[in-house]
DNA sequence: AATATCCGTATTTTT
DNA sequence: TACGGATATT
């Protein structure tokens, strides 16, 4: 490397130092197809940042790059790195995820083949919600036969769509309790197809499977794909077969296509994710060459043995053996815990100490399987003071009264969005389903009209009882305030209103109306950035805040909080200590995922995944126990074993650390006591 | 047909 | 814990 540095006196190529050959050669790789093999810790993000920055130094505009990652996170993370080593421009380059490029293309080019530019996007719990009100209309809703509910109808019908395979074959594979039901899903689906055109909106599937089409469709796939000469995709390995075909369309038309990925990191195969596609890319992609990274600068050598000791155990074969140079003393720890509360004390006292030693708090992060798996320890990192972020498992677009507000303003955005005006008519006293669908025939939102069911609003004449129908009236207002204003409202300020509207519907509807409202304020605060209502909407549905800290906004730049996140949240980022909780059988491998031996082994990578993070210092934690109830009184719990994933025969490459002293675990049960002297000194505090 | 009440229960992972 | 589902009530 540092011959290469010496040798190279062009300034503008001075990024090139610190690229190892390899990273180098795939940097500057030719413009032809091109497979980046990266393992964990290999600098893929800087190697891809490289090649970016190359294309544009050697000429290309940065508008004609196409980069598309993960989530925006990534991509944001990316043109950073781009940015420092070409300057200014680099915010140019097109990127983000398949989904959110998708959503731009088909407001550019969608009128060719049929899509209205103004669409609105139904996430997965819109899907549920029209395929469960199609559901009913087809008459399954008797309880004599069960039929699959909403979530299993949404869930079949993404797989089928992104990984382009029949239905029958999705149902008989991965839901063989609905075999004899094919029939009627397939007739569901169909209308749930046609309503979604005549309402013009467009699924998550939609987004890849209108561009696949756009992409194959000439003229109009020349045009699309002309804007761009290159490009590059980020963790191909979980990618799904839509998406390949996107791109391998995209090939057709382009100079140059790279994709990026590893495939013992392979975890999003609920998502119809396939490792195929990295797999095969040189066999597909016709001239494609090969680049493999193998040298881990992010972790100490313990840490990579130990890592590699977990994954050499997959069935499946992966053609690399990481290496690190970074020496280090420590292995990682196997910390087995009493039970739950233990393990929470335990990893407050390792991050604090860690702190003492000088780890920045977010140089630290706890990483579990399910997002629930961190709820007793956030109680206990609150307890003692300890700020933290928690990435993923956020579920904030789910929780009712932010689809309320939100179906509000896709109403106002596309007035034939039926979810939504199903939604929002039911906010009003006394308006059940059954109302609610005479309503909207009444508004002519489906069968479409011609003239908006918002104007059709305003004459209504609804035969409701008094308190609906005062509701009504102020919802009249409403529209006019902000829909059929001449000039559109900011959508903040259009948030503002709807929160107004709403207060005394949520005071009644739900018990803690107040925190409820909170969360509205904060969504007006996401609006303020952006543009208009259309981009608001799409923003916050295709890339929803990821953290506690998206939501809160900006203000904690400068200050210091501990990582929590899933493990799936956690891809890509790395971290000095790392700790890995809840490792026990069970929850990793999770219980819902040990069907079968593809998915164990998909568990397995997960754990790779998370222990790959780690760059100076790793533990992994189990609880030996688990109360069945966790608030009751009694004594119930089953045992736990630490994961399968960590056998005998590996623990050499672990430092094991016993069950902690009796004393320790009463410690941890008698919280009383200890939480009496914090009080007493927090209190002290307060006078000195 | 809508709403109140009570019930267990169950939750992977995300665009 | 909140949520969805089933039952009872208006």
């Amino acid at each position: 490397m540092a011959t290469e540095a010496a040798l190279d006196t062009d300034p503008r190529t001075a990024w090139r130092l610190g690229l190892n050959q390899q990273q180098l050669a795939a940097a500057t790789h030719e413009a032809q197809p091109l497979m980046i093999l990266a393992g964990a810790g290999t600098g893929k993000t800087s190697t891809l940042s490289c090649r970016v920055a190359h294309f544009i130094e050697t000429g290309t505009a940065p508008q004609r790059i196409l980069l598309l990652t993960f989530s925006r996170r990534a991509a944001r993370e990316m043109l950073g790195r781009v940015e420092r080593v070409v300057g200014g421009g680099a915010q140019r380059v097109w990127s983000g995820t398949f989904h959110a490029v998708a959503s731009r293309l088909m407001r550019l080019h969608g009128r060719a083949i049929g899509v209205q530019p103004d669409f609105t996007i139904l996430d997965q719990a819109d899907m549920a919600d029209l395929l469960d009100f199609i559901r009913a209309e087809h008459g399954h809703e008797q309880r004599d036969r069960r039929f699959p509910r909403k979530g299993t109808l949404e869930t079949i019908y993404s797989r089928t769509v992104n990984a382009q395979q029949p239905l029958a074959q999705v149902v008989e594979r991965y839901f063989p309790w609905c075999t004899d039901e094919v029939a009627a899903i397939a007739s569901i689906f169909t209308t749930y197809t046609n309503r979604k055109r005549a309402q013009n909106v467009l699924d998550y599937d939609d987004l890849l499977l209108y561009w696949n089409v756009l992409a194959g469709a000439e003229p109009v796939a020349r045009q699309m794909a002309e804007r761009f000469d290159h490009v590059l995709v980020d963790e191909y390995q979980d990618t799904n077969a839509l998406q390949a075909e996107i791109l391998l369309r995209l090939h057709r038309h382009v100079a140059s296509i790279t994709v990026v990925g590893d495939d013992a990191q392979a975890i999003y195969s609920f998502r119809a994710a396939t490792v195929d596609n990295i797999l095969s890319f040189a066999n597909v992609v016709a001239h494609a060459n090969t680049v493999t990274l193998e040298q881990n600068y992010r972790s100490t050598s313990p840490l990579v043995a130990a890592s590699n000791a977990v994954i050499a155990l997959s069935l499946q074969r992966h053609e690399k053996t990481l290496w690190s140079a970074r020496s280090g003393v420590s292995r990682p720890a196997l910390i087995t815990c009493h039970d739950e509360a233990d393990q929470s004390n335990l990893v407050c006292d390792s991050v604090l100490r860690s702190r003492e030693e000088g780890t920045l708090l977010r140089e630290q992060a706890i990483l579990f399987r399910a997002s629930h798996h961190s709820a007793l320890l956030e109680v206990e990192l609150s307890r003692r003071n300890i700020p933290f972020v928690k990435y993923g498992g956020l579920r904030f677009l789910e929780a009712a009264h932010v689809k309320d507000v939100l179906a509000i303003l896709r109403i106002f955005e596309n007035p034939f969005d039926e979810v939504c005006w199903f939604r929002v008519l039911q906010l009003f006293e006394g308006v059940g389903p059954a109302a609610a669908r005479r309503l909207m025939s009444a508004l002519g939102v489906q069968p479409a009209t011609a003239v908006s069911p918002l104007v059709a609003l305003l004459s209504l004449e609804a035969d409701l009882a008094e308190p609906a129908l005062s509701e009504l009236a102020a919802f009249k207002e409403l529209v006019t305030d902000c829909a059929a204003a001449g000039a559109p409202l900011p959508a903040a300020v259009e948030m503002e209103r709807v929160r107004r509207f709403c207060k005394p519907l949520f005071e009644r509807k739900y018990r803690s109306a107040d925190s409820r409202l909170a969360d509205i304020e904060q969504l007006e605060g996401l609006a303020a950035q952006s543009p208009s209502r259309s981009a608001f909407l799409s923003d916050i549905t295709l890339d929803p805040p990821g953290s506690t800290a998206d939501l809160a906004g900006p203000p904690l730049v400068d200050e210091d909080y501990l990582i929590l996140s899933t493990i799936h949240s956690a891809k890509g980022g790395e971290w000095d200590v790392v700790r890995i909780i809840h490792a026990a059988d069970g929850m990793i491998p999770s219980d819902m995922a040990t069907g079968d031996a593809a998915t164990v082994e998909e568990e397995r990578r997960l754990l790779y995944v998370a222990m790959t993070r780690a760059r100076d210092r790793m533990e992994i934690y189990f609880p030996l126990r688990y109360y069945r109830r966790p608030r009751g009184r009694d004594d119930a719990h089953g045992y736990a074993q630490l994961t399968r994933f960590v056998p005998e025969d590996i623990r050499r490459h672990f430092d094991s650390i016993a069950p902690t002293s009796r004393a320790a675990s009463e410690d941890a049960d008698g919280r009383g006591v200890r939480s009496g002297h914090v009080a007493v000194d927090a209190e002290l505090q307060k006078l000195w």
